[in-house]
DNA sequence: CGGTTTTGACCACGA
DNA sequence: CTCGTGGTCAAAACC
């Protein structure tokens, strides 16, 4: 875990902030006491989160669950219920499903660490001013430069070796992020996206079906390439910056390469199904998906899958930042969403509800 | 009639 | 300043 350990990202969304990332020694022990549920889970907890920075997805909804069964027991037992020894059964539980998560998060953590460290190699060989660029300007003579020219020899002087590797498959797609400067003289980022598609060669559409509107504004042919390139602007929402523009492989007529510049800032429309892979990632947001972008790698934790679908994409600006991303986590729905499944989880546990039950039918003669 | 596409003209930029 | 090039505009054509 060393490379995890000293690579910026961190997947911690700090849910439930207050219990989970400092349980203190003494709390624990009162947690333990109150309601005998806690186990070893919150001492692990504070250590795989605090000293190693590991992962903590689902074991902070495991918290939340902790915390309402605790909530739950804790009312039970001020109500007079003698819960016996529900707690240890209930913490052994825990302890079972928190190892499980830890050996999940430990794999995920390995895994964003390596997708980590290619990403600072890759950063590595890009020209030197501009770590995130590849090297191409240079790596191509022949290629006109100048800023827009620079920008579009890296857009298209990668056509080499890998690029004719990637290109037997239908689609391809890579991300690069070219600062662009802004009136303030400040530079700003913007995602670029290139997407290779193999197409009919009888057809001259350039159309590249990505899941989006978009509304042409202008043709050109261009000095390198007898074909035109078409230009294209999103014209789902006004507002929305992305510009694509989509013009044949000088080398391989079959084949269009279509190059985004910028993030929707807008859903994506919905009925969008044809999507060439990751084409479509740019910026169309996912329900249930939450994206991160703390001064280094985004980090996207798909809740709508099972386990976690953890995704790595180049920081970009539009990303909501970590206050966005607490505020979700914080909103009422958020909340309201967890408590709802703890509950069918709950509910779903038969020890705990016979136990639970068992102990409020003991309690019935007194009343 | 309104939205989209086409296409020539224009602009910005660097050499 | 001129020239070459890529990118954008906007009127006309089209659907």
């Amino acid at each position: 875990m060393d490379t995890a350990r000293r690579s910026p990202v961190c997947l911690d969304l700090m849910v439930g902030l207050p219990m989970v990332r400092e349980p203190s020694p003494a709390r624990c022990a009162g947690m333990r006491a109150d309601a005998g549920i806690v186990g070893s889970a919150c001492g692990r907890a504070a250590s795989t989160t605090m000293t190693n920075g590991e992962v903590c997805n689902r074991s902070t909804t495991l918290c939340f669950f902790w915390l309402y069964r605790k909530n739950l027991l804790l009312f039970a037992r001020r109500a007079g219920f003698d819960l016996g020894n529900v707690g240890d059964f209930q913490a052994k539980i825990l302890e079972a499903k928190f190892t499980e998560v830890s050996e999940e998060n430990r794999r995920l953590t390995e895994m964003i660490g390596y997708l980590y460290a290619n990403n600072q190699n890759f950063a590595r060989q890009g020209p030197e001013g501009e770590g995130e660029q590849p090297a191409s300007t240079a790596a191509s003579p022949t290629s006109p430069v100048g800023k827009k020219r620079g920008r579009e020899s890296m857009e298209t002087s990668d056509s080499g070796d890998a690029n004719s590797d990637k290109k037997i498959n239908m689609v391809e797609a890579e991300h690069v992020d070219v600062k662009s400067p802004l009136s303030n003289g400040t530079c700003r980022r913007i995602k670029v996206k290139r997407v290779c598609t193999r197409i009919d060669p009888s057809d001259t559409s350039l159309v590249v079906k990505d899941g989006y509107q978009w509304r042409k504004y202008g043709q050109k042919v261009t000095r390198d390439n007898p074909s035109p390139r078409a230009y294209f602007r999103c014209a789902f929402a006004p507002s929305c910056p992305v510009k694509k523009k989509v013009q044949r492989s000088a080398e391989d007529s079959s084949v269009v390469e279509a190059t985004y510049e910028g993030e929707h800032n807008h859903p994506r429309p919905t009925g969008a199904s044809e999507l060439p892979s990751c084409a479509a990632q740019g910026g169309g947001s996912v329900p249930c998906s939450i994206s991160i972008n703390s001064s280094g790698p985004t980090i996207t934790l798909d809740l709508t899958k099972n386990g976690g679908g953890v995704q790595v994409v180049e920081a970009g600006e539009a990303q909501p930042d970590l206050k966005k991303v607490c505020r979700e986590v914080a909103s009422p729905e958020f909340r309201a969403a967890l408590v709802e499944q703890m509950a069918r989880a709950l509910t779903g546990d038969r020890k705990f509800t016979d136990a639970l039950a068992a102990a409020i039918l003991r309690k019935l003669p007194d009343y």
